[in-house]
RNA sequence: GCGAAAGUGGCGGAAUUGGCAGACGCGCUGGACUUAGGAUCCAGUGGGGUAACCCAUGGGGGUUCAAAUCCCCCCUUUCGCACCA
């Protein structure tokens, strides 16, 4: 028995009375509908997408960080594909939105260094709490393909994963100037030390010389950069960060050769055509080479003095620097394409990590050389004629980068721009002198952790076999557990873990000692959305075939701050396990979509210490889970940043009741087909308006759900009950409240649950049986247009006009309108333009 | 410093991409029903004007029959990149 459906008096005046009675009872019900739904969902395993989907739809959002407070932010990006994912399976699709926890990581050492809790339990408590939470929430995730990066089902396959880069010669060790944190005690890739400051803690990183171990991302960097191009369904602004993060730059190596010597000095440079201009060079203080150029005695000191303090100087206060500044080596080098000798300087604003850490100096045509020459009174040469005229060049006021013709280039005198370059790169080649180069900002990834809670590397160093894999079988090293002492010393705790470190060579079974460094976690998240696919094979990280029926990823979801780390890095193993022959594509990803943060009113960002963290359970807990849901969709635009209000759950809980009582009005106990249509010319005129607001209303829906606009989606569903007239007919009411239900299901699931069930007495899941409508398009096409009539482009009338209405008919019946009238009176039409179905202008004079 | 995006009522935001600016909602004002209203319903709500109308999308110019939307200059904000040779 469903309440209101018997007595027709009480579906005219739908105030249903168990579920709106007093501001008390309204609230806790949604509250009492979102418990309900839920856990029917739970139990038919809604959200448990197939083995091998028909129709496959794979929407997913970013891995999350278990810190066990779920804010509001979460609630909002996670709502997002969970609208998606409801939406698809309306429409037939076999979807799969699953959920991971980016598990390993400081937060977890750090809370065990203060709690004395082991990093697992706390780690494994947070997940229980935000998993509770976001069941609470009404986020539907296929929880049965759950990953967990810190257990060992799971963190066995990043070990076999590093043992297949190492084994293709993409693992390696070297000794390299890292970026060291001295907050988290450990070293950081450089994307995670951007601008000088770690990105967790937001200190200045330091520098230090360490031997550790690097993937060979740069090998892939023309392969990544290549690949954007093919990504149009990711935002613009995503695809130029990562471009402009890969850095490619195309020139040439060009060796200058040491005065009196056989030392080569190699400078990159994307200018060849400038390189009759060099005056002096510059190398970076870090560079090995300033230790063979054998600098002399009386210039000794003054060098290391400058180098020393170089070295001391943090990264920010390096590049913050305005000017320029370096020292005389007291050395020469030969221009080998004139011959000319030119001084070596050293300066700290070239980079030994780019390049060959050493650059040729044109300060007639680059404004660093120029700044760097008039500071330190060095030559300033023009080679490049770009019309300047004589009087300029003589004058020397300023570095002229642009391309142009060569002059004062021996040779090469007359040739231009790109022909040029092209010219003087040939000739280095014939002469041995140097070669065409394409370089790349991008630089090797560095993987090694000196914390605990991360993944082990399973790699042994024996003194007889030196680096040996662990064997696969023996799969997963497993970290220790035990009393671990983690107070950070500046190298990993595992290093004074025993019985974890000494370990049998697994070639020649002599002793031999463990890594002792964990794996960078960006390591877990660059594979997990693979893991979904088949995230209980025990034998294998995957099955090829059960990836390849679910990949690409159709929809991710997540923070554009993973910009230039995790969306490169996941992109990168993709193509290592393309050419594994593991998976059949190169790009992981059809459409990436940016989601706005969510702030505090104050426009600060929710964060534990500040203290303004909103809790969605405390929102849901009083309002329930739908207004909250559609006061967050309603907010903006999913992109836009919003700052919280949670006044605006006052309008979306009215609108809910408003919403209610329409769909409770009608009658469902006849014709509740909700894919039929109605012909235009049977309609009243109140039937027409109404079935006529739908079809708009549902094709904005279709139009602004496609770009995740659903704020807009939301408001169509609003204006639509504002339009309907009450004295539609009973039919008509039907048909729109059962649609109503349809179109609001992804957007206040629980609720259109509530009514499929118990208004329309439905007996499966609105999101099994409902399917998703169809725009009745010939309605659309037969409705009667109103035109705005325009005298100089200012409204003064409107007509209604049936849709086939020809132009000179519309312009006789806009001259008839009485202010049209009234506004040309006396004055002559000059021109008259028709927009078809927007408006009629006439231009008077 | 360079680059990108944005700037619309008291507030959040719309505007199907050059075609009726301010959809939808919050808030506010008035009214109805009420013992009560922080509930609900009805009406109003960019500014000016009794009105006809006029003015309005950060400011100033321009293109166009028509500009929030396109172009130029300036201001402000928010993000990226910050010596990449």
């Amino acid at each position: 028995m469903r309440p209101g459906r018997d007595d027709p008096t009480e579906r005219r005046f739908p105030l249903n009375s168990e579920l709106i009675m007093s501001t008390e009872k309204q609230k806790t019900d949604f509250v009492a509908i979102g418990e309900k739904w839920q856990q029917y969902w739970a139990g038919i395993k809604l959200a448990e997408a197939p083995e091998t989907p028909q129709k496959k739809y794979f929407v997913m959002p970013m891995f999350a960080y278990p810190s066990g407070d779920i804010h509001i932010g979460h609630f909002r990006n996670y709502s997002i594909t969970d609208a998606i994912a409801r939406k698809k399976m309306m429409e037939g699709y076999d979807v799969m939105h699953p959920f991971g926890w980016d598990a390993f990581g400081l937060p977890a050492e750090e809370a065990a260094i203060k709690n004395k809790r082991h990093p697992e339990e706390w780690t494994l408590h947070n997940i229980e709490v935000s998993k509770a939470t976001l069941q609470k929430c009404g986020i539907l995730f296929d929880w049965s393909r759950e990953v967990t990066s810190c257990l060992p089902d799971y963190y066995k396959w990043t070990q076999w994963l590093f043992i297949q880069f190492f084994k293709k010669g993409l693992a390696y060790r070297k000794t390299a100037t890292v970026n060291w944190c001295p907050t988290c005690n450990t070293v950081l890739a450089n994307e995670q030390a951007a601008g000088g400051v770690c990105w967790r803690c937001e200190n200045p990183v330091e520098k230090r010389e360490l031997l550790q171990w690097f993937f060979k991302i740069t090998e892939y960097a023309e392969r990544l950069l290549a690949g954007i191009d093919e990504l149009d369904g990711w935002p613009d602004n995503l695809r130029t960060i990562q471009r402009g993060w890969i850095g490619k730059s195309i020139g040439a190596e060009v060796d200058f050769v040491l005065e009196n010597s056989e030392i080569k000095i190699p400078i990159f440079t994307t200018r060849p055509d400038t390189v009759f201009g060099v005056t002096f060079m510059t190398l970076a203080p870090e560079s090995p080479l300033v230790e063979q150029i054998g600098i002399p005695d009386d210039r000794r000191a003054e060098v290391n003095a400058y180098i020393e303090a170089a070295r001391s100087k943090s990264e920010i206060d390096r590049t913050a620097q305005t000017e320029k500044d370096g020292v005389f080596s007291g050395c020469y080098a030969i221009n080998p394409l004139n011959g000319e000798r030119v001084p070596i300087w050293i300066g700290d604003y070239v980079l030994a990590t780019y390049g060959t850490g050493a650059v040729m100096a044109v300060p007639g045509h680059d404004q660093r050389d120029y700044d760097f020459a008039k500071k330190y009174d060095l030559e300033i040469k023009y080679v490049i004629d770009t019309g300047r005229g004589q009087d300029w060049y003589d004058k020397k006021p300023a570095a002229d980068p642009a391309y142009g013709t060569m002059m004062n280039s021996d040779r090469f005198d007359g040739q231009v721009g790109k022909e040029g370059i092209r010219a003087v790169i040939d000739y280095c080649e014939e002469q041995k002198i140097g070669r065409a180069c394409t370089n790349y900002k991008i630089r090797d990834w560095l993987i090694s952790r000196q914390r605990y809670w991360g993944c082990p590397i399973p790699m042994i160093h024996c003194k007889k076999c030196g680096i040996v894999p662990v064997p696969e079988d023996q799969l997963p090293v497993e970290l220790p557990r035990g009393d671990i002492d983690f107070m950070p010393t500046g190298r990993s705790p595992l290093a004074d873990v025993k019985e974890y470190i000494e370990v049998d060579c697994p070639e020649c079974g002599g002793k031999a000692e463990r890594d002792a460094d964990t794996m960078d976690t960006f390591m877990c998240s660059s594979w997990y959305f693979l893991r979904y696919c088949d995230p209980k094979n025990e034998t294998a990280i995957f099955d090829p075939k059960k990836a390849a029926a679910w990949l690409p990823i159709d929809m991710y979801v997540g923070g554009i701050e993973h910009a230039t780390g995790h969306l490169i890095y996941y992109r990168f193993f993709t193509k290592f396990l393309y050419d594994l022959g593991l998976l059949k594509l190169e790009e992981p990803t059809v459409r990436m979509f940016n989601h706005g943060m969510v702030n505090d009113e104050q426009g600060r960002k929710m964060s534990k210490s500040v203290g303004n963290v909103v809790s969605p359970i405390d929102l849901v807990g009083e309002h329930g889970p739908d207004p909250v849901r559609l006061a967050v969709f309603f907010a903006a635009p999913s992109e836009k940043e919003i700052q919280w209000s949670s006044a605006g759950i006052t309008g979306t809980e009215r609108f809910l009741i408003r919403a209610d009582q329409f769909v409770r009005s009608a009658d469902f106990s006849g014709n509740t087909d909700l894919n039929r249509t109605f012909g235009m010319a049977d309609l009243s005129a109140e039937d027409k308006k109404a079935y006529l607001a739908f079809q708009l209303a549902l094709q904005k829906i279709n139009f602004d759900f496609e770009r995740l606009q659903f704020n807009t989606c939301t408001a169509a569903v609003m204006e639509l009950l504002n339009i309907i007239p009450n004295d539609i007919s009973a039919e008509m009411r039907t048909y729109i409240a059962g649609n109503i239900v349809r179109v609001l299901a992804p957007l206040a699931p629980h609720t259109a649950e509530e009514w499929w069930a118990k208004v329309l007495g439905n007996s499966e899941s609105v999101f099994r049986a409902a399917g998703w409508p169809s725009v009745d398009q010939t309605a659309i096409a037969a409705a009667t247009i109103t035109l705005a009539c325009q005298i100089n482009g200012k409204v003064r009338g409107q007509i209604s006009v049936p849709p086939d209405t020809d132009n000179a008919t519309i312009e006789e019946l806009a001259k008839a309108e009485p202010r049209v009238q009234k506004h040309l009176a006396g004055k002559t039409i000059k021109k008259t333009i028709v927009v078809p179905k927007r408006l009629v202008n006439f231009v008077v004079q």
